[in-house]
DNA sequence: AGTTTTGTTCAAAAAAAATTGAACAAAATG
DNA sequence: CATTTTGTTCAATTTTTTTTGAACAAAACT
């Protein structure tokens, strides 16, 4: 198919092209087919396609994108764009790097699998999992005060989820092992 | 709070009330409570609020309860009922359980971690990685027939995709280890 | 055989989530 | 210091997902 070869560099001069759809706005092949993918993947764990397409579009760059590239890349909105980074950035998906010569800021994406599962567990699970840890021990003194018949129903069951928060915990831990650096739980 | 006694016997006669709200129609405040529980939780997973009131409500009850009942004491259509309940049914995490002297069917929940971890690796998980495995080796024959100057770059990337993949395969399986038994990847 | 009960299906409605774009602020430039 | 560039914010819009409810089918009663 069409190969558009395109030489981009380190520093400005050529990295900034801000017309609403240069010639190096132009996405190759491959290019596209790994953003699809991670737009796919980005939904398993419950994420906005926007998020899918910007991680995924700095994963396939060689270089460094700013806001503008991405956003006449991509063809989505710069609000979009930039609310995207910030969600990526605070996950340390992606990280800001600078570039002589352009003012803007550049980003490019973390690839290192322990980091990305770090941050998704310490940004998107964890939190959860405190709230739910402290609604539970609400929940368990509620049953103990409970009089109906099905008291100890109730609290055989609480019990029960404790125990899956318990297993849950360390499961995370086991992952943080396995895939390198540990997160405290 | 309120406690409201009710018997609820595994045969007929008084598990049967299919008036649209009866008395034992009414849920105990733990159990709302547990079931707010479940909802919060199927969200992290990507699922549906009905999904998890449902699933949640045959956790927290004592008997099994037929499409009806759980339509009745959650307030939600029968629609909804039918389609969560198949859903769960699907999963493994909710199982059919014969009455005597009812014709309706009747449902549990399965509460035991492993199995529910793996109904969901299996129904909802592998599906996604197997599909991402099959574009993944297209994207990789693509990758080297690409004769752009960047194509070492994406090849390499496209090897890291499938470095992930290969270690998340080997996490679901230490997951199921350690659940108890195994599931293949 | 007709009637009632039970459960499914799916088009339409409602609700929720994501995206846009215009208004704004902050910083850099000339 | 006026202007341009860069990036953020958020109300309005669009898109997607979920829920409803009525129509239907299948089985079980009488």
């Amino acid at each position: 198919m069409s190969s558009t070869p395109q030489a981009q560099v380190q520093d400005a001069e050529q990295l900034s092209q801000k017309s609403t759809n240069s010639d190096s706005d132009q996405l190759e092949i491959v290019q596209r087919e790994v953003i699809a993918l991670f737009v796919n993947g980005v939904r398993v764990l419950g994420l906005p396609k926007s998020i899918g397409e910007i991680y995924g579009l700095l994963f396939i760059s060689p270089d460094p994108l700013a806001l503008d590239v991405i956003v006449s890349k991509l063809e989505i909105s710069k609000g979009s764009v930039s609310q995207g980074l910030r969600f990526l950035r605070n996950l340390g998906a992606v990280k800001p790097v600078y570039v002589s010569g352009d003012r803007r800021d550049h980003f490019t994406a973390v690839a290192e699998l322990k980091k990305l599962a770090n941050g998704f567990i310490r940004g998107e699970l964890n939190p959860n999992l405190e709230s739910a840890a402290v609604r539970l021990d609400e929940l368990k003194a509620m049953a103990e005060n409970d009089s109906s018949p099905n008291s100890d129903f109730f609290q055989e069951r609480i019990r029960r989820i404790g125990n899956w928060r318990r297993r849950g915990g360390m499961l995370l831990k086991i992952v943080n092992r396995f895939l390198g650096r540990t997160t405290r739980v």
